[in-house]
DNA sequence: AGGTGAAATGTCATTTAGTGACACATAATA
DNA sequence: TATTATGTGTCACTAAATGACATTTCACCT
């Protein structure tokens, strides 16, 4: 396995440990030591692995986004976002562990409201999913990376993202709330279709090719 | 003067020592006591008012966030955002202390790319004029503060106008590009457009008050 | 003006977060 | 098997952050 594969799991791994410390016992009543004695390693590598405690729960998040993506990328160019998720999203269609990680994820947003220093984690870990989106946005519409159309639109549609997690998360945790998986589908599109200032939520032209106009 | 305010301003005058000592030697290499020596007060009392030496810039930010939530407080139902802009937005419609503050944030906004403890920093602010404007929107188009809609609209527009910061103060720090203030309100107000999930960059229509049908 | 109580600040000790330096282990490469 | 990269452990250390308690400041009252 390559050498950065299994840091990146080793980070994640080592992210769940911090984010159930977290939920346990609140952010400020978790040390690096507990977070590391419960990863088994030493307090020394937890530290060369994360520049603070809370940018520990940082790959939990991200993988949640960039599973996320990865659905995005394989998005055929002649089906809606509501097809999309239909066929692509929900706990039934993907693996135990990350339903796992899902569950993790929702309980560490529930506690945000309390937990400033989690919020921080949150945001930048919704910044790495705002610049896969750039990429897919991008690719769907034929686009440069760099336009700021599509940084506009990735931001915006990154943002109701968040704001769909954050008031499903709270509203399961706080509130007991039972939500099926197509209503929460629903709702994300829904949400993203608002957000979208680029049509990139229905089926797409294909790209003209140079050598077609023969 | 209310105990509150002064405590408010403090916090502010904290806020652009600690900005200027980042910019000056980076954010590793300023420490919480130098800042304290800049601001003359001791240590101990700069973390009364900061949880961490990061967050001692969110005053400077957040003032921003706020003067700008100031405007759009004033904003009369039947202008457009483009005509209040025009009327409101400018270095020259503003104190110098605000201008030299505005300047301070454009040259932090430059560094993020740098310091990602910064950019925690920027999006903890960003989220303060989120709530703002939920208000602002919700007032504007008469309708509940809590509503899904507005608060998805308030974190769109929110993005937009982040992403426009951002942008506009890279291209100004680091490629010394000037931009003039007619260019910049034009650049935001077009982006806060794009961004909004509802309709209220145009004049709305007065609520009718049940008093009128008689 | 002078007294009063709450909040802000200072001082010092202490804990916790985070880094530097160096030795050792582990795994890919030749 | 020797070689080199990179990851990890140990220990000493700096910097960030908090607790405890004394002192000052200032709005508010008489």
């Amino acid at each position: 396995m390559s050498r950065n594969l299994t840091r990146k799991k080793t980070r994640l791994e080592l992210s769940r440990h911090a984010a159930r410390l977290f939920l346990d016992r609140g952010v400020a009543h978790a040390s690096g030591d507990e977070i590391a004695a419960a990863a088994g390693i030493a307090t020394r590598t937890l530290w060369r692995h994360f520049r603070s405690k809370e940018s520990a729960v940082e790959p939990l998040f991200a993988q949640s986004s960039l599973r996320f993506a990865a659905i995005l990328r394989q998005w055929p160019r002649d089906i809606s976002i509501e097809e999309l998720f239909a066929a692509h999203l929900g706990p039934d269609r993907q693996a135990a562990e990350d339903t796992a990680d899902d569950i993790l994820v929702v309980r560490l947003l529930a506690m945000l409201p309390e937990e400033p220093a989690l919020r921080s984690a949150w945001l930048m870990s919704c910044q790495i999913g705002e610049e896969q989106l750039i990429e897919i946005i991008a690719e769907r519409l034929d686009r440069p990376r760099g336009e700021f159309e599509v940084r506009l639109c990735a931001a915006t549609v990154t943002a109701a993202i968040r704001i769909v997690d954050e008031t499903v998360s709270l509203a399961a945790v706080k509130h007991g709330l039972k939500t099926t998986t197509a209503e929460v589908n629903a709702h994300l599109a829904q949400a993203i279709r608002k957000a979208s200032s680029l049509p990139f939520c229905d089926p797409v032209t294909p790209r003209i090719w140079p050598d077609e106009d023969a």
